[in-house]
DNA sequence: GCCGTTTTCGGCCCGACTGTTTTCAGTCG
């Protein structure tokens, strides 16, 4: 029984309690549980005598999660899913349909599941009940519609490509004063799901009309006084835009309300209470004099709460909060910190491009090193190269460190990982490179055990210095690899080697999580590479910058940061 | 159900929008 699974649990006793119409105070003490065991860096199996001393979890609770661990399963639980129909909460996944409303539609109308729903929607059944109507009734057709092609979420490059494109169009018009992005995108999230604009101005209404009228826009969702919410369509990226519209006083707080986490929201405005203050998008009220006090910018916003400015990729409630009260914030790395991409692809095998080019876009971007890492062998699908080209990249890496001048070409390899843990490349070979990477690119599917087993023998390998792409997960695509990652981070720190962040927006892979944690329990450090299969990818090293910082990491903790004798020390050491 | 340098009881984050109502509940972020 893991943490996961325990949370799970108690997230199925929170949706079905809550559709019970219990108070709702208690279900979010449920949820609020849920959440505490879901961040727990230890396994709670391990620590059943101490669960009362986690934030949110209280003696009820905590007799609940031992039940969990205990018999595997929750008796009360069990009771309730006799009572109602286990597919109810899936009509949660309904934007619109709150557990209010199921439960109705359940009492009223028998509904047990989507199809019933959507058969008695179809019938006009459910316009009658207390609380429907037509416009209810159609938007849940339409909802049920768009659920079946699932959850719209969209990579953040390209989401970050739309969002440039709309700030570009909303600086054009006249009356916006001011406009940054806001919600999960300025908190640079790997997944987005809706666009968020904080727009200043004096005149909302024509602002508004101004937005509806552009030629991108697909479907106009809601226009109001202070909000407008559209769905764009923008070189065939098809996502939701809101844009709310505030007074240049109201800016400040808007963005920072609007950039959330909500999570982080909630400890903020708990924490304004306390000095009898209420946080809102507006800017923050005293409760007695009822005087709104609005704020320059978001430091001054942050200063009036004694704290010091929490940078947005931080503000997820991970322990920020906490530090920023101690004044221990981290310094987070930056793009401008770094040096040098460890991990990209030539036409030797499946890029694009010469090591020549590629060593002339990185010096452009200011790189003082790059490492050419193709695929090995036994890569077929990717042209891995044999022994003897792998000679032959070597002469013409010589060659290319003679023309270009003012960065360094580091021989390496993407060295495959084999299923039993064996590298694809001979010993006597990979001593000739600068830089060792492995990585995994066949055989995902085998059990926690066999893959953990096969990653940490190449961990153990004298000559690898770094694991790419270590859980292996394509967002939205592909899950991670099943691997014990507390076994496998102890192994990198056993042998001093080195973990990627790949910053390829379809990877991110170590996840912004598993940074933290690696760098706060077992102090690993990581190397942030784009794996670029063509010059153009190179730029996306932003990406991963953007993934360390919301990992809290700092310059000192990614050695793409290190200059190259600093490097070539780091590599040395294994 | 959880929690406490004002509390062991009485609170628990805040406001907009929608669609339903005829003053507001439900949902969302």
């Amino acid at each position: 029984m893991n943490n996961k699974q325990i949370a799970n649990t108690l997230h199925q006793l929170a949706d079905f309690l809550e559709m019970k119409g219990e108070n709702t105070f208690k279900v979010q003490a449920y949820r609020r549980a849920a959440r505490a065991v879901e961040s727990s860096r230890v396994s709670l199996t391990e620590i059943q005598d101490q669960l009362e001393q986690i934030s949110g979890i209280g003696k009820g609770t905590a007799s609940i999660i031992r039940e969990i661990i205990e018999t595997g399963q929750l008796a009360m639980l069990e009771e309730i899913r006799l009572q109602l129909p286990p597919e109810l909460p899936k009509l949660l996944h309904l934007p619109g349909l709150g557990p209010k409303s199921i439960y109705t539609l359940y009492q009223q109308l028998g509904i047990t599941n989507i199809n019933e729903l959507k058969e008695l929607a179809e019938q006009q059944k459910v316009r009658s009940l207390p609380g429907f109507g037509p416009k209810k009734e159609e938007k849940i057709l339409a909802a049920i519609e768009n659920y079946s092609e699932g959850p719209a979420r969209i990579y953040v490059h390209q989401a970050m490509f739309v969002a440039e494109s709309l700030r570009v169009k909303l600086s054009t018009i006249d009356q916006v004063e001011q406009v940054e992005l806001a919600g999960s995108i300025r908190r640079w999230k790997e997944t987005i799901k809706d666009i968020d604009f904080v727009v200043a101005t004096v005149h909302p209404i024509e602002v508004g009309k101004q937005i509806v009228s552009w030629s991108e826009v697909k479907q106009v969702i809601g226009q109001g006084e202070t909000k407008v919410s559209i769905t764009v369509d923008i070189e065939g990226i098809v996502m939701g835009v809101d844009f709310r519209l505030v007074t240049p006083e109201q800016f400040a707080s808007s963005l920072h309300h609007f950039t959330g986490s909500k999570e982080h929201n909630v400890r903020i405005r708990q924490r304004a209470k306390q000095y009898g203050w209420k946080v809102s998008e507006y800017g923050i009220e005293d409760t007695k004099t009822k005087q709104m006090m609005t704020f320059q910018d978001e430091q001054a916003l942050f200063a009036k709460l004694e704290l010091p400015w929490i940078p947005p990729e931080l503000r997820e409630d991970r322990g920020e909060i906490e530090k920023a009260e101690q004044n221990q914030l981290p310094t987070l790395v930056q793009l401008s910190d770094y040096r040098g991409d460890l991990h990209m692809h030539t036409l030797y095998s499946d890029g694009a491009n010469t090591v020549r080019e590629m060593a002339e876009a990185a010096k452009e971007l200011g790189y003082e090193y790059i490492a050419i890492t193709d695929h090995s062998r036994s890569l077929k699908v990717a042209r891995g190269l044999s022994i003897e080209e792998v000679y032959e990249q070597w002469e013409e890496i010589d060659k290319v460190n003679q023309m270009v001048e003012g960065i360094t070409i580091l021989k390496g390899a993407e060295v495959d990982i084999l299923t039993d843990g064996t590298l694809d490349y001979p010993d006597d070979l990979l001593q000739g490179m600068d830089i060792v990477i492995a990585s995994i690119h066949s055989q995902f599917r085998l059990d926690e055990k066999a893959m953990t087993r096969r990653i940490i023998r190449a961990i153990e390998h004298p000559l690898v210095n770094i694991i790419a792409h270590p859980t292996g997960r394509l967002l939205l695509r592909r899950d991670p690899y099943e691997v014990n990652m507390d076994e496998l981070f102890q192994a990198a720190r056993d042998t001093g080697t080195i973990l990627e962040l790949n910053a390829n927006p379809y990877r991110l892979d170590l996840k912004d999580t598993y940074l933290q944690q690696a760098k706060e329990e077992y102090g690993l450090k990581f190397t942030i590479n784009t794996d670029a299969h063509a010059i153009g990818g190179l730029s996306q090293i932003q990406f991963g910058i953007a993934t360390a910082r919301r990992g809290w990491l700092e310059k000192e903790d990614v050695i793409n940061t290190y200059s190259l004798s600093e490097l070539k020390q780091v590599l040395r050491k294994k």
